[in-house]
DNA sequence: CTAAAATCTAGACAGTGTCTAGTTTAAAAT
DNA sequence: ATTTTAAACTAGACACTGTCTAGATTTTAG
């Protein structure tokens, strides 16, 4: 048992996993920078040495957030290197997954709670990166025909915001349950994703 | 210039008034419940006689907000009965406008601010009845061929995801200069679209 | 006209983000 | 090795928040 030191010696890190535990507990609405330091075990004005204000400690969980969601997303999508479709599938299913496994996570990556993202540059440059990655898949698509031919950015963006998009609503309780009842959230994006690749 | 009542006469209203003020001039974390009051120009505690909590104000500006959603859409609708593609992409056109015009009221409507929205009747309702109203167009492009044949509740949440969650990543800051530079969200909007209503 | 209910005020409480001043420790400079 | 400096942390304060209570005022009902 390590005797408790003045200094902790790796708070920033600590603040962030406290954060993300009191976030997946008691939602957005329940966050509170005291809250964190005392589950830390440190004074309420203790982070401020690390973080600007509660906004940059939301950037901080905001960018975990996304590494993780980047990660989840390649290692879905990987094995499937030589199977452009399936890649469009899984990697949407990840997705799909990740803010299921993370509401609170990704509210707080995708609603607006962080105010001036481009104030945050790792949050710029891994959002950035994820992009990328779904602009990878994109293109093996339209190299294999799956989808039809288009600047791929742009692509990226269509499918991309209805794969964001029905899992918004879906978190949001907002998916009528004339739907719900009828098919699963699995079911919708493959329904979805059909649009795109074209019909059978 | 009326007198001060002690009774306000329509205090419920004016808060919700006064609330959907501050929300769009400071933003969904500026939104206080004192602030509301004061603008309305009564105690700090009166809103307490309309309003069980703040979440409860909240749920009346959201459904204020879906009404207001709701007019739009069905006027920009409305002019091509006739011609369903048409009305697909206005009422596409009318949903971003609302968004980028209210950008906060988007955000307390669709971004998990609204805790437990089943509590709430008559935001319920009008959720529904929007959603009814997005799955009568899209019906109207499936009797004319343009959309595939589907489940249309399906195939409702489909499009309608695809445009929300276009939008949404636009308002987030999410969509990347590449695409920015080069394509109007409008445009986006278009190309998406296509997607679902075939290749011409 | 009186009783009850609805509407509003004022005061209090715990919790919040953030600031300042000071304390302890680690790192750097001599 | 000792001193200086900077970083990490504590404690206290402030204004602001949501919400509760008790009481005042006005409207509505019986």
């Amino acid at each position: 048992m390590p005797a408790k030191k003045y200094h902790h010696g790796d708070l920033k890190n600590a603040l962030i996993k406290a954060g993300v535990g009191i976030l997946s507990k008691d939602g957005v609405g329940g966050l509170s920078l005291r809250k964190v330091a005392k589950k830390a075990g440190v004074s309420h004005s203790a982070p401020y040495a690390h973080f600007a204000d509660k906004q940059a400690l939301i950037a901080a969980i905001s960018t975990e957030g996304f590494k993780h969601l980047y990660t989840e997303l390649d290692a879905a999508v990987s094995p499937y290197s030589s199977d452009p479709r399936q890649q469009l599938i899984e990697g949407a299913w990840a997705y799909a997954q990740f803010a299921t496994n993370n509401t609170d996570t990704f509210n707080i990556m995708f609603s607006g709670v962080l105010e001036k993202e481009k104030d945050y540059p790792a949050f710029v440059e891994i959002s950035r990166k994820t992009f990328e990655r779904v602009v990878e898949i994109i293109k093996a698509c339209q190299d294999a025909g799956v989808l039809r031919p288009s600047p791929p950015e742009l692509m990226a963006v269509s499918v991309w915001g209805q794969v964001h998009g029905i899992i918004s609503l879906a978190l949001e309780g907002q998916i009528s349950h004339t739907v719900l009842d009828r098919f699963t959230l699995r079911d919708i994006l493959l329904f979805a994703l059909d649009s795109n690749v074209g019909r059978d």
